[in-house]
DNA sequence: CGGCTATGTGATCAAATAATCACATATACA
DNA sequence: TGTATATGTGATTATTTGATCACATAGCCG
């Protein structure tokens, strides 16, 4: 009965996913976490970006359930809430492999272009 | 050499391609496009948004290589550029399905804690 | 206790994003 | 040629987002 507005439900919620990963030290930070659990200080450090501004993004993507943390002593870790992120993360890396592939094709086209 | 540099660019188009996606028409009209190529009108109508502001969602995607158009008669037609889009929206979907889940154990706990 | 380190947060400002309206363009078809 | 339909775009405005600084909090260790 109310399918039309679970889905407009379903759909906001992906989104807010979406923009949460959609910046380009967040990505940074989730192909940093692939390897696992961080502290603030470490992956503000790889990252190059200041400490404040790092938690800023992390509370970001814990708010948005692509990151979860824990406290141990004075740190805060941060890690990856689920496989399905780093394979969201391969598949638009797939995509941008394949968006190069096509663009050399394109310049192929233009020089036979060229050729003629 | 220049690695740490190419690492910058590569994050910033993964996020480019995030941001594409991040927004709730734009979620609705990629899962729309999964059964094929659509006009804009159509679009507009089925996820119930005005057209020109479709359009709008529609070129930002096609910016960030998520979509692509052809030209046919008076309409234009949208579709996905690769299958990798869908298989990241199934990704996370799958994250979100996890997330309810957690949701209901933690909620499990806390009837658990009531009761003693 | 007192200092030190790691982290989070309020305030502020600049920049990016989204929606809307009016209008321009392009294509089909009578 | 003139009209109708589909689409794209400039201008405007409101909202959201991001970076930064200063400061607050929390836990460790002397």
């Amino acid at each position: 009965m109310a399918a039309r507005n679970d889905k407009q439900v379903f759909y906001r919620k992906l989104a807010q996913v979406y923009k949460g990963m959609a910046h380009p030290v967040r990505v940074a930070v989730l192909d940093y976490l692939r390897d696992g659990e961080q502290c603030v200080c470490d992956i503000a450090r790889h990252v190059g970006s200041e400490r404040s501004n790092v938690s800023r993004h992390l509370a970001v993507m814990v708010a948005c359930g692509v990151l979860e943390s824990r406290k141990e002593g004075l740190r805060v870790l941060y890690r990856i809430r689920a496989h399905c992120v780093a394979e969201s993360l391969d598949c638009i890396t797939r995509l941008i492999a394949q968006q190069a592939r096509d663009q050399v094709k394109l310049l192929g086209q233009v020089g036979l272009e060229e050729r003629s």
